[in-house]
DNA sequence: TTGAAAGCGCTAACAA
DNA sequence: TTGTTAGCGCTTTCAA
């Protein structure tokens, strides 16, 4: 592998001045003749800087850290999906940590490579998607000066992070059931103690009421955001007497509205005939599902990429911004909404 | 960020010193008293090696490139999965290229990405998934000496390449079918030019034919591994009258079998009243489609573990080796397979 | 058992 | 317009 030296040889100048020609430095003059030298050198000893040795000289890896529970959970495939394709045109590569990989090794091993990864210097900055990792951890990277973004959370004390405006999402949601003639509406949420898990719930409350709806909180429940979860959390629902359910259902995740189409299937319950179900999120397979589920679409390839757009600001230095992507939400009507049969 | 000379003054002891004892080097004894110094420095001053130093020195990286077409798709996730595992189990990092995202910026930013993962020495090896790169890129890597390991796919000339058994896999399909008392079988391939589209062809052809039964050519169709080649395939064999038909139907994809399904409702086909259908490859949600999809699951992630095994083998120095992962495939009976209703 | 010294490949301040 | 020099943080021979 020819280095920048062997280029200088051939070319018959100094390391220093072929460093300069080939990156294109703005603040010297080069003689044509030279830089033609140079090129030429460069291209015959196919040579390409070593990355390894820049960045150890100028504390720059043009690399980026990418930390996210699960890549095989398609409720984030489209966030990674962003964020590589911002990246990509950014010239930067991606690390990618599966935050479930390390877990599986064992407690603090997650903890120890999150540090790796920033304290080691093989990446510039860090987006940490999801609410996986502990905020004492995010914390102290920010602490440390660590060019943090958050992705679809938010952490007190932490500037840097890109939602998408879930209130609005769950507005929509809302709006759908009731613009088909839905008055009891439930919710299906997440459990966890996040951000985005509040304002999902708050934005579902905040419909209710402005459309005039009541809420009961018999038909609002909370679990994972997992088909189990949908699961659990439908039977609770089925739980209660026929009129004292709800005939819409909003369920917050992607995977807890499969999870709820499922188990309303398992108990003969008509969809959307008897009960409507609407989810947050949409995915291609959406469509195929039984039925096709109704969604609210979300601009999360953007998060991604916005994501990717603030990170590489904080590296350069400048303020960590809180940013919500403001594209519109949209409802991706299938068959699993529809006017209820019941009273 | 304290570096191993800080550590070494807090020490009183030479950095070399402290470079011995922190890697734990074999090769050289140290009093106890100093280690107990060192260790005891570096703890305080929270000392961590400089990745790109010592990559730079060791001409070793300890991360690990990984390209992939795309990460939305649900059909590598499990690959990808078994790679993270894998490579958090032997603690080295994945630098995750989506060659998708590349593709978008322009025609030869793709080439020149893989390029700059290898040359500027930012990993120590590549695992090259599915068949998206060029033949040529690959073998351009491989005579450069780059460690590399192929992930379901093989290249003439190049070892090191991991798949499942994709002619039993095959084999498993048609015979679920065959046992289901199904005789005209047809087959849904994968048009791309590769070994693993080969092989499952062969596979189906083979199984057919120690199963005693006739293919005919009619009941082949090939298209792209995509819901979208699913349905275009459908439409073809529903071109052909009834009796023409096959009753069973192995898709070579499993986005394929999902484009099937949907193309099949839409044309009010039973499944499997009227035509059964299993696909190559599981995924969680293939319970959840219209109807469940009944798939041949194969070890995909131990192909992604295994990968990460050969690639380390080959930065090691050892040739590289073509492995078949022979865990056996599992046919998941859903409901889009049954006895047929037709004659 | 430890230290001295060189150098991995690059960049950047300074000098010429 | 180009070259000299020092050094990023680490490892590794060699010497003591």
């Amino acid at each position: 592998m020819a280095t920048l030296k062997d280029v200088a040889r051939l070319a018959e100048v100094d390391p220093s001045t072929v460093s300069r020609v080939l990156r294109g430095d703005p603040s010297q003059a080069v003689r044509p003749a030279t830089r033609d030298r140079i090129v030429a050198a460069a291209g015959t000893l196919r040579y390409r800087p070593n990355a390894l040795a820049r960045g150890l000289r100028t504390r720059r890896t043009d690399t980026i850290g990418l930390i996210i529970p699960s890549l095989e959970n398609v409720g984030f495939t489209e966030v990674t999906h962003g964020i590589q394709a911002a990246a990509a045109d950014a010239g930067k590569l991606v690390v990618v940590v599966e935050a479930e990989a390390l877990m599986s090794a064992d407690e603090t091993a997650a903890e120890e490579a999150y540090w790796r990864l920033v304290t080691d210097g093989r990446v510039d900055g860090l987006i940490v998607a999801f609410a996986t990792v502990d905020d004492h951890i995010v914390t102290q990277l920010h602490e440390r000066g660590t060019p943090l973004v958050l992705v679809n959370r938010r952490t007190a004390g932490i500037h840097g992070s890109v939602v998408v405006d879930d209130e609005r999402g769950s507005d929509f949601a809302v709006r759908h059931l009731a613009a088909l003639g839905h008055t009891r509406i439930g919710y299906v949420g997440i459990d966890a103690d996040t951000d985005t898990a509040r304002r999902r719930q708050h934005g579902y409350r905040e419909a209710m009421s402005s459309a005039g709806l009541a809420v009961h909180e018999a038909w609002l429940t909370v679990g994972t955001p997992t088909i189990a979860g949908g699961r659990s959390a439908t039977r609770t629902l089925l739980g209660h007497a026929l009129d004292q359910r709800p005939t819409g259902l909003f369920v917050a995740s992607l995977l807890g509205a499969i999870g709820v189409l499922a188990e309303l299937r398992a108990a003969d319950v008509g969809v959307p005939s008897d009960t409507s179900v609407i989810a947050f999120n949409d995915h291609e397979l959406a469509e195929y599902l039984d039925p096709p589920l109704t969604t609210v679409r979300m601009p999360n390839f953007r998060m991604g990429q916005e994501a990717v757009r603030l990170l590489l600001e904080a590296i350069d230095g400048e303020d960590g911004r809180d940013v919500m992507i403001d594209d519109r939400p949209q409802v991706i009507a299938r068959r699993s909404t529809g006017p209820t049969d019941r009273v």
